[in-house]
RNA sequence: GGCUAGGUGGCAGAGUGGUUAUGCAGCGGCCUGCAAAGCCGUGGACGCCGGUUCGAUUCCGACCCUAGCCU
């Protein structure tokens, strides 16, 4: 049975993209991008988003999508994936799914609850409230009224804590309530091929992280944060400028640091970043892995 | 050569006669609508040789090294 669709896994810097392209080469492959930066327009040296040859000849759907001051979710993701998925196999080829943002691999693949959407007058209300009364405090409201949902949410887990008391808020029932229903998606099980690009050893992804990162500064990555930190209506607290290496330069632009050490936090923030990619690679079933 | 200050974990940086500093990095993990986010956990040290002491990273001495000053 033909695979519904391929998904090619991996952290940073570990080379998705021209295995994405090779195999489109070979094969009637369509590319979706599974990618929570690269849907942002204007962001494209920090991002190291494929370059516009490159988008030419092999494009990517899911890029370029979002203003950076508009946030995009997993369950948008989920839903644009699963639209563009399906307009790929109506041309009679196959989604290649390629990222690194495996939460929306895994809303993808697992399913996602049907859940409210984020509500910025909601969020604003509840972090005035965490100011004063701090995040455990929070917490302690949040077991109030979704026990069950406080039970697995750490105390200073200020983002989470904050999505559950707003979907408290915004519906009147408990965010464990809404997730406990069977959430869709559960069809697609076993029609995924999952492969996952890992270099052989920590090492050498790192080296690879830092010259990406050298070569990135020197292409612009500066001006073009500047440029975005020009715009009136886009701040640091944006989910796009807090990407990697955006925020540190932001920073640096803000004076907090000079650029030396603005790209050694960006290092640091990369090398996390691929670490955090990694667990979830570890854990992901049925992976097949290639360096 | 002399004087002064100092030598603490990968780095920065406190401190104490007997009990985990801390921060950063690294490493492990969590993850259902901000996820390139947010959060949890974690090993490792007191330059070297003696001495004092029940006990020294902490006190004393010599030595080595570093920085500054002096000749």
């Amino acid at each position: 049975m033909a695979a519904k669709a391929i998904l090619l896994m991996g952290p940073t810097a570990s080379g998705k993209t021209d295995v994405a392209v090779r195999l489109c080469k070979r094969f009637p492959l369509d590319v979706i991008s599974v990618d929570s930066a690269l849907v942002y327009r204007g962001m494209d040296i920090g991002t190291a988003k494929p370059d516009k040859a490159t988008l030419a000849r092999v494009p990517h759907r899911l890029i370029d999508i979002r203003d950076p001051e508009e946030n995009y979710s997993a369950g948008d993701f989920v839903r644009d994936a699963e639209r563009e998925m399906q307009a790929i196999r109506d041309e009679g080829r196959v989604p290649l799914l390629t990222g690194g943002t495996m939460m929306y691999f895994r809303a993808l693949t697992g399913g996602i609850a049907e859940l409210p959407s984020a509500d910025a007058e909601i969020r604003a209300q509840i972090d005035a409230a965490a100011e004063k009364a701090g995040w455990p405090a929070m917490h302690e409201r949040l077991r109030e009224v979704d026990s069950a949902a406080a039970a697995r949410i750490e105390q200073n887990d200020k983002q989470r804590i904050q999505r559950a008391l707003e979907v408290w808020m915004a519906t009147g029932r408990p965010l464990s309530d809404w997730q406990s229903r069977e959430p869709r998606a559960s069809d697609a099980r076993s029609t995924y091929l999952k492969l996952a690009l890992q270099p052989s050893t920590r090492r050498i992804l790192h080296e690879r992280i830092e010259k990406r990162l050298n070569l990135m500064l020197n292409n612009g990555f500066l001006e073009e944060v500047k440029v975005l930190r020009e715009r009136p209506g886009l701040t640091p607290e944006h989910p796009s400028m807090r990407s990697v290496g955006y925020r540190q330069l932001w920073q640096h632009l803000d004076g907090a640091f000079d650029l030396e050490e603005a790209g050694r936090r960006a290092l640091y923030a990369t090398r996390q970043l691929a670490k955090r990619q990694i667990t979830w690679l570890r854990g992901e079933p049925g992976l097949r892995s290639y360096d």
